[in-house]
DNA sequence: AGCGGCGATGACAACGCTTTCAATACTATA
DNA sequence: TATAGTATTGAAAGCGTTGTCATCGCCGCT
């Protein structure tokens, strides 16, 4: 079967011009919305462009005007469904403004990481990046990507001292919130396990913690807090290690839904009743929250729309359309979300 | 801060042309790995370009060339893990061919469908398309996105007769395997939560499934057959149906994970024990068969080098390299992963 | 009427690469 | 040593846009 494809050449910016009766800088300049241009003449043009269906041809825009319509976002493994949720926002954002999304995964322990970026930015057409955590928090990469000229914006950095746009949620407030809600439940031993070290929100989340523990006039047990890693096994570990003490906690915090998940599997295996004599709470409200038997109890963040403004902004700054009253940063709102899998304690 | 930023102008081929004593046309060979070099040269020339860090600058490249460097993955949002599964072999196999990975969710039951995947392709510079379930089995669409002359390739396509490549899992077999391994438990009354009618594999591991109950010879009982779609809610939906009955299955196999974890989720509701009376089964072995309790047995896919098999195919059809002779698709081996959610019947 | 200015438009040169095709340098052969 | 043939290389013309700068009207003001 060897007939020839048709690949029908698409149009260019020339039969556009002609179409109208106008030269192509005038084609061009109604295309990227410049200001100069008669309504009348607008109008043609316009109408001629939609007649043969014309699309500017992406190469050769970002050739003659050494631009980039690109975003990429640049990962390491979070959690999964944190990067799908983020990558819908971000493709969204992408899409209403004519951008393309490109993946960037990469080890944020690497010691070439910044030379990857910069080949990435390099090979790529200069494409703007979100840096995700933990890459969000390496304030050498920032500080150099900065030097460097490179677009960039950050996703939930611990230290928002870099004038580099971010948003976020206030994990320490959220922590806190969550933990009051346990307090409040009558729980007076709650363990906690710590989010990954380089991640900044473990950090945050923790100090949530500890807050609300003082304001409640709870005794801070250091032997409740055992280091987790963000991964369901490490959740699993640090399940077993607190469940296996005599004066178990009566409830557990998991710096996210993944170790919250691990630690329920380790209740059934251990068959402690959740929650009748365990509560068990996560963060984040992935779909795992909803998997584990009970559903859990967790802090909802906006992610997808997270990802959609800072993608936006990030467009903006990559425009150089970005006023500069600005605030570089935004906080998004978070929310308790109470599932099954917490309750007062002895039912 | 107004500072400027430096933005260093990147190499051109210009300058490793001179720099090495060649015409550019020479660079571009090298760069391109065309034969007709002379080793001599060929070496001269990589030492200048390694030397001055040159990178091609896509845009020119594939405005010169009207050839596209990139692959779109079109996706409606099958499950989360999937995805991102796929993403990564999807990405690994660009890497290593200099290719750039889009992501473009659509809706498959749109009208517009095929408009926009030609808007898609258009705007974006042709790239070849990955069409994944249960994109993979709309015939229309397939056979006009190739009469149009774009290049793509299908992911578990039902229907293997379109001479585009793809590649698969044998869903049959495997759905056969894991049904008779529940018969071989002693399980004679096993209810099956069908996928999404619109994805094809769901038709055959429905096939397995029946096929497996024939050749034991069991007999086949329509109301142990529900229709779920694929979600962890409609899981729980067709769950909740099937073990509501007084002569309800002691197995249930769902098409997915998440409907098995909805599964789950009811027997935990309605306190029924698992697996000493009912054993669960999915399939898929997404991450959610862990975070589950007990664990899911399931079936793996390689998902991932399915996504990097299927897209160094396409890379390839879209540079023509595609020997004439290879086989058109190719079926990955599956797994059947037994975890502790299926056991005998009564202990 | 003459002049400065500004709004609207177009001509033309990039942008950095590939393609085409011609030119040159070899190599094997007679 | 000449000769054809092949291997290697380069010059120049695009590819489809945008940037720069010149041009052309037209307005208001002297």
């Amino acid at each position: 079967m060897l007939r020839k494809k048709p690949t029908t050449r698409p149009v260019t910016i020339d039969e556009v011009a002609s179409h109208a009766g106008v030269s192509i800088k005038t084609v061009s300049r109604v295309m990227n919305r410049e200001a100069a241009v008669r309504d009348s003449t607008r109008q043609r043009v316009l109408a001629a462009a939609k007649e043969l269906n014309y699309k500017p041809n992406p190469a050769a825009r970002s050739l003659a005007s050494n631009r980039s319509y690109f975003v990429a976002m640049v990962y390491d493994n979070p959690s999964a469904s944190y990067l799908l949720d983020f990558q819908s926002g971000a493709l969204e954002a992408c899409r209403e403004r004519g951008y393309s999304l490109l993946l960037q995964p990469c080890d944020y322990q690497s010691p070439q990481l910044l030379e990857e970026l910069v080949t990435l930015v390099t090979e790529r057409g200069n494409p703007g990046l979100v840096l995700t955590p933990p890459l969000s928090d390496l304030s050498d990469v920032v500080e150099q990507l900065d030097k460097l000229g490179v677009k960039f914006v950050r996703v939930a950095p611990v230290d928002p001292e870099h004038p580099s746009p971010y948003v976020a949620v206030d994990d320490r407030a959220a922590a806190y919130d969550l933990t009051r809600y346990l307090i409040d439940m009558g729980h007076k031993r709650i363990g906690f396990i710590k989010g990954h070290p380089h991640h900044g929100a473990s950090q945050a989340r923790f100090e949530g913690y500890r807050g609300a523990l003082r304001d409640r006039g709870l005794s801070f047990d250091k032997t409740l807090i055992v280091q987790g890693f963000f991964s369901f096994d490490s959740g699993e570990q640090c399940g077993r290690t607190l469940l296996a003490r005599k004066d178990r906690p009566t409830a557990i915090f998991a710096s996210n839904d993944e170790m919250a998940a691990g630690v329920l599997h380790i209740a059934h295996e251990l068959q402690i009743d959740v929650p009748s004599t365990l509560s068990v709470a996560g963060f984040d409200d992935t779909p795992v929250s909803r998997y584990t038997w009970p559903s859990l109890t967790t802090i909802r963040q906006p992610v997808e729309a997270m990802a959609k403004s800072v993608v936006g902004t990030l467009i903006a700054v990559m425009r150089d359309e970005r006023k500069k009253d600005q605030s570089k940063g935004t906080l998004f709102p978070y929310e308790l979300v109470i599932r099954g899998s917490t309750g007062p304690f002895g039912r």
